[in-house]
DNA sequence: AATCCACAGGAAGTCTCGGTTA
DNA sequence: TAACCGAGACTTCCTGTGGATT
């Protein structure tokens, strides 16, 4: 490397960040000190009394708790239980918690896998727990062990619950007691979800013993949006975030459902756009570009993260729309763009059943919308008609930037 | 009113892969 | 080592649906 690209680097890494000081406190996963919890002191006494008997080693309830995204369940959840597991700790029980992203870990298998494994403390127990190889059951065995083994109480924390593929573990893991599995261990669920309707798909039993107690999290109005971002303004260096900032972006957040992940994204987008113009400050404009590019953004990110087949429908899909955007088809019209695109990515062509399974994936993350069992045409049942939830010119863009669909030309 | 159409989506089975265990 | 395990991606087969056709 030759001295000047030498030096002209060092002007950049020695140039500090004139907007972000501490980006991390925008991320959402960040958990804020007590005080920067706004606006849920109800809900975190409400789930503290309700997990209180394990502080002296009693079974805690089970606490369901509902809630659009982003109004704070996950944070007050791990929040309220790492403060039980401190406190427990003076008192001398053996008080231990686990928390389960169940968008992450779908069967039951894994979620056994992964409670027995982090509740683990092979030194100790003595018990190896692999992460593949063996029967579930096998696995249920060991959690067992290892639960009596080391622990009084466990708090097992269950994040989006509806996305669990099977409801077995939780009639194993609440009813564990009963049934004999466990000597001495008592364990608590606090599960986590934003549907309601998620308690259909579950046995009554089940859900008897999950419901002992329910709440629900209403979204986070304006003020308290201000606020929690004002408590995370330290993100930003002094004076960068203009007066109008935090307030718009609070309203553009309170519009959707008040969410608190979206107003810490515009808020952050907006930094970054600042950044990128070379300005000193964040203004109103960033934010107002900063919430229409968020939405783009998170689109083609996600349809670019998508296996090469389901851009495939995708794109298929799209260039039958082309011009015509959130014009419907059906799956059958789909299939038929979508085989010729095979054809010419030489790529093997899915089933028509696989390749709506694969449609309805897309339709599950929001990259389509779908109008569905409604009869229509000649002789026709209940057909799926499925169309873009942005202009096609996007969607193509977004698919083309994969190498294997830059020349495609339907 | 009876029948037909053409699709949705469940069930069951196959294959492959990465892993453990005795 | 052979036997086994679960997950995931597929396929094929099948049943149910409800408006259109006759």
């Amino acid at each position: 490397m030759s001295d000047e690209t030498q030096s002209s680097l060092d002007s950049i890494w020695q140039s500090e960040d004139q907007i972000f000081a501490n980006k991390e406190l925008l991320d959402i996963e960040h958990i804020p000190d007590e005080e920067r919890i706004i606006g849920r002191d109800d809900e975190i006494s409400n789930v503290a009394n309700s997990i209180h008997p394990a502080i002296q080693g009693g079974k805690p309830r089970n606490t369901l708790i509902y809630g659009k995204t982003g109004t704070g369940k996950s944070l007050v959840a791990k929040h309220v239980t790492q403060s039980a597991e401190r406190f427990a700790q003076k008192e001398g029980t053996h008080l231990n918690r686990a928390y389960i992203d169940c968008t992450q870990t779908t069967t039951e298998t894994q979620v056994v896998i992964k409670l027995a494994r982090s509740f683990n403390d092979p030194k100790k127990t003595d018990i190896s727990v692999p992460l593949s190889g063996l029967s579930t059951n096998a696995y249920y065995d060991r959690l067992w062990r290892i639960l009596d083994e080391l622990h009084d109480v466990v708090i097992i924390i269950l994040d989006e619950i509806d996305k669990l593929q099977e409801n077995n573990v939780l009639m194993q893991l609440s009813r564990a007691g009963e049934a004999g599995k466990l000597e001495s261990c008592k364990v608590g669920i606090v599960a986590i979800s934003n549907k309601i309707t998620f308690k259909d798909s579950l046995d009554e039993r089940v859900l008897s013993s999950l419901q002992e107690r329910e709440f629900i999290f209403p979204p986070y109005d304006a003020n308290q949006l201000r606020e929690i971002m004002r408590h995370r303004e330290d993100a930003f260096q002094e004076d960068v975030l203009s007066n109008e900032v935090i307030p718009l972006a609070a309203a553009f957040a309170a519009q959707e459902h008040g969410d608190a992940r979206k107003a810490l994204d515009i808020l952050r987008n907006a930094g970054e756009l600042a950044k990128d113009d070379g300005s000193d400050q964040v203004l109103e404009e960033h934010v107002r570009d900063a919430r229409e590019q968020a939405d783009i953004d998170r689109f083609s990110k996600l349809l670019q993260d998508q296996p090469t087949q389901s851009k495939a429908a995708v794109y298929a899909l799209s260039s039958l729309a082309d011009g015509l955007k959130e014009e419907e088809f059906s799956t059958r019209e789909i299939y038929e763009q979508y085989e010729q695109l095979t054809k010419t990515l030489d790529i093997d062509a899915l089933s028509q059943r696989r390749m709506a399974d694969r449609l309805n994936e897309q339709v599950f993350l929001d990259i389509l919308g779908i109008t569905d069992r409604v009869g229509r045409g000649r002789g026709k049942g209940m057909t799926n008609f499925y169309y873009l939830l942005e202009d096609p010119e996007v969607v193509q863009s977004a698919i083309k930037s994969d190498q294997r669909f830059s020349d495609v030309k339907i």
